[in-house]
Formats: C-alpha cells, sequence, structure tokens
DNA sequence: GTTTTTTTTGCAACCGGTTGCAAAAAATAT
DNA sequence: ATATTTTTTGCAACCGGTTGCAAAAAAAAC
C-alpha cells in the first residue's frame, strides 16, 4: 500500500542503503544523492517505517506512559504536558492505563511486547513494585510523584512530600488553629503516607496543639465529601489537611451541606493548586505543586537516560509553596 | 537482552517456526510441542516481540487516539475508558496530542511512521479536515464527538448536536423564559455550530421569545467565565444554554460575581453531564450525553472495521436527557 | 503390513528497514 | 600525469518475527 524504501529506491535508480542513509541523520551520503531519492521519496510519499526500523536500531522512541489515575483532574494537565513534551523531542506515548492492576506482570509484558524505550510512571498511588518490575528489566524508568527514598532504585521526580506536610501543618498552627487534622487519600499510597509523616512531625514541637488523622478510600471528589461527612458528625477540628485539592473539594461540599461556613468555621488547606481551585466559587487556599517543571524534568530524565541507561538513579524534587486563597482564616 | 524466537527454538531443538506458531493461535502444532516450547519460552521468559510480528502480519495493535481537548476534564474521563476499553481487545492506544496543530500532514506522517492500525478522533472541536487527512489513507477512522452529515466520509458516533440544541431550547421555554440565549464553545467547532442551529430551530417555533448567541474561545472554564462578565454588563437573557459544563461552570463563577443568584436572577443549562456538575457546589442542570455508550461504540465500531476496513461509514447517534439540578427556575 | 489421508514440522523467502565492510569514485597531494 | 587519501556507494547479512510449500510423521483405511 504505502512506498516502502525499495520502492524509492527502483525509482531513484539507486541501492536501498543510499535511500535508508538519507533517512538517517549523520550518514554519509553526497548531496546530489540526496536530492535524488527525496525527490523519488516525495513522489512516492514515502516515509520510513519507524517499527521496521526499531528492529535493527533498538529503539523505537515509544515510552509507555503509565498511570492509574484517571479520576483526579490535574492528570488531564499532566497527560497534556507529557504527551506535548514527549512529542516535541521526537518521541510517542503509549498509554498504559492501571487503574485495576494489582499485579506489574502484564504490564510489564505489554511494554516489552512492544519494546518501548522507557517507561514514564505517573502517579502516587501506584505501589512502587510496578516501577521496580520495570526497573528490574533493564528498562528505563521515571516515577513522576514518587516517593524519594534513601536508597532509591527508579529516578524519582516530584516534591518531597514529607516537607509539603510540614509546610501545611505550620501554615495552620500560625493561623491560630488548635485542634487539626489530615485527611489523606487511599492509606497504600506513598504520597498519603509521607504527607502524614511531615504533618506530625511538624506538630510535635507544637505539643499543644490536638491531632488525629484518617484517610480517604481514594483521591476523589465522592471519597473526600464521604470521608468529611463522617467527621463532621463526630468530634471534628478546627481545621483540615487534606492530602489534594480534590479531596479537598469534596470535603468543601461535605462541610458546606451540613450547614456550616468555611473558613469561618472549618478551615481547610489542600495540595496541588489544581487550575479549579483557583476557580471563584471555589477559592481553595492550597499548597501549590509545580506540575509544569516536575513533567518537563521528567522528560528531560528519560531523554537522558536512553541515552545512558544505567545512570546512577537520583531523586529530583522540587519546593511547594502556599497559595492563600479563601478557605483558610486570616493569620492571626 | 530479551530472549527471542531463536533463543527459545536453540532451546527447545526445534525450529523458528514450531516457535513462532506456538505463539499464533490457529496455527497447526501438535501438543507435545506446544509444551516443548512453551516450557523453553518460560525458562527463558521469552513473549514475542509485536512489532517484528507486525512487518509481517500487517497489524501492530496500536490505535492512535487523537485528540485536541486536554483542557475540558470530562476528556480525562474519555481518556480511561478509551484506554481501558482498548486494552480489554487487546489494542494499544497511542497517544497523539493536536492542542497547537492546523495541518493535519504531521499528525498522518506520525501515524503511518508507527503503522497504527486505526486511529480514533475524539474531539468536538477538531477540523473534519484531520480525520478526513487520515481516512483518505486508507486508515480506520472513528471520529468520536464527530459531526454527522449527510454524506460522511468517516465514521461518527458521539449525539446528534442539533437535536441536543433543541432539547435545550424546548427546556428553557417550558421553564417560561421569555429571553434566552446561546454561549458556544468556539465558533469553529462543528459542535457549537450544530448546537446553536438546534436551538435557533426550536425557537424559530416560539417567536414570542427573544433570543441572541455569542461564542467562548473555548470550551474551558476562564472562557465561559469571560464570555459571561461580557454578557453581563451589557444586556443579558434571563436564561443560558451553555454548549458545555464546563463553560456553564465558569459562567455560573461569572454570574455570582456579579452578585447575582442562580437560578433566580440567571438560569443556565449546560451540555455532558460531567461529574463533577453533580457536585454539590456546582449542582449544574445539564443535558447528559452518554459518554460510556458512546465510547464503547467508538471502540466496537474500530474493531469491527479491523476486519472490514471499507466497511460503509455510518453514523452512530445517542439520544441525550436533561438531568435536572440547581441552575434552571422550576418549571411553571 | 501396505497404502492413503491427514496432521505436523522445517526450510527458506520475506516483511521494511540498517549497517559493517570493501569497492568505486572523487578529491587532494605529489 | 600518477599516487594517495577521503568520501560515497552498493553488497549482503542481519534485526525478530511469519508463512507457503513440500517433506516427514502420524493416523486412518484397506
Amino acid at each position: 500500500m504505502t512506498a516502502t524504501l525499495k520502492d524509492v529506491a527502483n525509482r531513484a535508480g539507486v541501492s536501498t542503503s543510499a535511500v535508508s542513509r538519507t533517512f538517517t541523520d549523520g550518514a554519509s551520503v553526497s548531496l546530489k544523492m540526496r536530492r535524488k531519492v527525496e525527490k523519488a521519496a516525495a513522489e512516492l510519499g514515502y516515509s520510513p517505517n519507524f517499527l521496521a526500523r526499531s528492529l535493527t536500531t533498538r529503539r523505537t522512541k515509544l515510552i509507555g506512559l503509565v498511570s492509574n489515575n484517571f479520576h483526579n483532574p490535574i492528570f488531564l494537565q499532566v497527560f497534556d504536558l507529557f504527551t506535548r513534551g514527549l512529542q516535541d523531542r521526537g518521541l510517542r506515548p503509549l498509554l498504559v492505563n492501571l487503574s485495576d492492576e494489582v499485579d506489574p506482570e502484564n504490564s510489564l509484558r505489554m511494554l516489552q511486547q512492544y519494546s518501548v524505550d522507557g517507561a514514564i510512571v505517573a502517579s502516587s498511588t501506584l505501589p512502587p513494585v510496578f516501577s521496580k518490575a520495570f526497573r528490574d528489566q533493564k528498562l528505563p524508568v521515571v516515577h513522576t510523584f514518587g516517593r524519594y527514598s534513601s536508597s532509591p532504585d527508579v529516578h524519582a521526580v516530584g516534591i518531597d512530600n514529607v516537607v509539603a506536610g510540614r509546610m501545611a501543618a505550620l501554615e495552620l498552627v500560625e493561623r491560630g488553629y488548635k485542634k487539626v487534622a489530615y485527611l489523606g487519600g487511599p492509606q497504600s499510597a506513598t504520597s498519603a503516607q509521607d504527607r502524614l509523616e511531615g504533618f506530625e512531625r511538624e506538630l510535635s514541637h507544637h505539643p499543644n496543639i490536638k491531632q488525629s488523622h484518617s484517610y480517604a478510600a481514594a483521591y476523589s471528589f465522592e471519597a473526600g465529601r464521604t470521608e468529611m461527612l463522617r467527621l463532621l458528625k463526630e468530634n471534628p477540628a478546627e481545621a483540615y489537611f487534606c492530602a489534594d485539592d480534590v479531596l479537598s473539594i469534596g470535603a468543601l461540599s461535605a462541610v458546606k451541606d451540613m450547614g456550616l461556613r468555611v473558613p469561618e468555621d472549618i478551615g481547610i488547606i489542600g495540595l496541588n493548586d489544581m487550575e479549579m481551585s483557583g476557580w471563584e466559587n471555589i477559592n481553595l487556599t492550597t499548597i501549590h505543586q509545580p506540575i509544569r517543571q516536575i513533567i518537563s524534568s521528567s522528560i528531560e530524565l528519560m531523554v537522558a537516560m536512553l541515552d545512558e541507561p544505567d545512570r546512577y538513579p537520583e531523586a529530583r524534587l522540587f519546593p511547594c509553596r502556599v497559595v492563600e486563597r479563601g478557605t483558610l482564616r486570616p493569620r492571626s
């Protein structure tokens, strides 16, 4: 159907190697030859088959974009940035949805069958065993929003969730709240664990402040709402650090439903600063996570690893900052 | 690095064809042979290379998932459903982000270079010239959320936007609004045009009702908000049909910012019924678009086309329904 | 136990490219 | 002009598989 290398070679009256070389940068071809080949190629509408090429070059320029988070609106932006960033570098994202997977085996096999050059795992809830399994097969892996640990076996890019937890705690303390709580995402998520750790660590310096914590079933509106409704019926805190914006928005809805006011009765601080949090009808005070930088850094790291697969694993952590809007009471 | 067909053949002491056949359904292999090969394959951790295979079978099982809409939260659900649905059928989505593209040439070349088996165009704003260009190269194409026309050259799956426009108009009429308006997405989007057409057509049966229309720059919160702010400063209508939920939410925010109440002062009806529209702090009355059905039907259609590439193009349209929440005044 | 039919297997060519190597051509030096 | 060096080109093998065909093996028929 579509023209092949051989077709072009025939039409131009040259060898197939010559054609191949014109389409390979850095290969030795005279200007005259190149002209001839390009003319024939243009006439036939030829463009090289990347998959056939990949057999010999061992490069598919395919990158597995692996995630399990298709319910948190921030991930739409994440996918947008990843796909564009990868495209700009001549790489193609092969999207892998791991929503219901518990075992890395299937996804690993799939990535191997398509010979991806690397895998970007974009999730703060996917167990580390996934990225580890990929890495064990010598696949270059970047875990975006992954956990940094003292002996990381895969590259991690994101924020320091412990620091973010402290930052949230401190913000609540400074605003004079005396009884605070942490509302986390799923307990199995490393991000939920680390944020709690930071939150508690900071509060350990303020022994006069009461604290508690609980977890929502997922990083989603519904889960946040459900958990907050439960909390409000018991013995609510004055202010909550919700480990994610979408969780916060769910919590916000619960608070209002119970006839309470924000920030007068209950204070809420989120994490992420997604676009929606700035919307006037939400107006959430939150901790900004520098998504663009995280993603462009993830891509750079992946590109670097393609040339140097055994690169020593590193963690790239970006600073966060509090974005003040309307869901915490003013500083005292 | 990873084991190849030949490695397995050597270890099992059989020909490469035998190995190939054990991994091809419907091929002729004795049980004894299959056992032997499977044992060797398991020991080596072999799994066939799909890309090499595709060279001879001419099937990559790669489907281009093409979109330009990475700002409307509903598309996160769209991507979720598409990726899972395709995966379940052994197909792999190659994500193509066309946000800044105006010319199909690049994307077409890319799809060809990766020999995708087909392309799903998921967008109501991408000009038809894209899907047409793909189709012209004999690529199976499904345009999800695309326009249905009397002589379609590509398969379209979605809703009848004209009918949806009428439905919105009728809803406003029945609630006694005497001055209504349409707030569309980008004027170039076929969905924006068709919804307006339906809206106006219905209103032509109600000559006593005043109507007007305008367009937002994009299907986004900001665009909806900006346009609504502009409208409110002039000579606002009593109720608006916003052609998309995210637009409606932007408009809602503008209305509240101007100190007006919904639905008492201004009524709003959206279209899509995305998850967020049901959130208690938004509570948008809207027209439900059956996303799950649309997407599973799109996938079925694509699968059918893989076997029958010259299938006669069809349009699959699904009915919508009004979901009543809190942004229109009660029926009189 | 043969002969015939059916099933299983291996050979070898091919899918669409790339690349090391040596020969041919062009450029430079003498 | 010839000898030497450099650049360009084509040959042929290979990447990891599949598949038509004919030979070999097994099963069925006689």
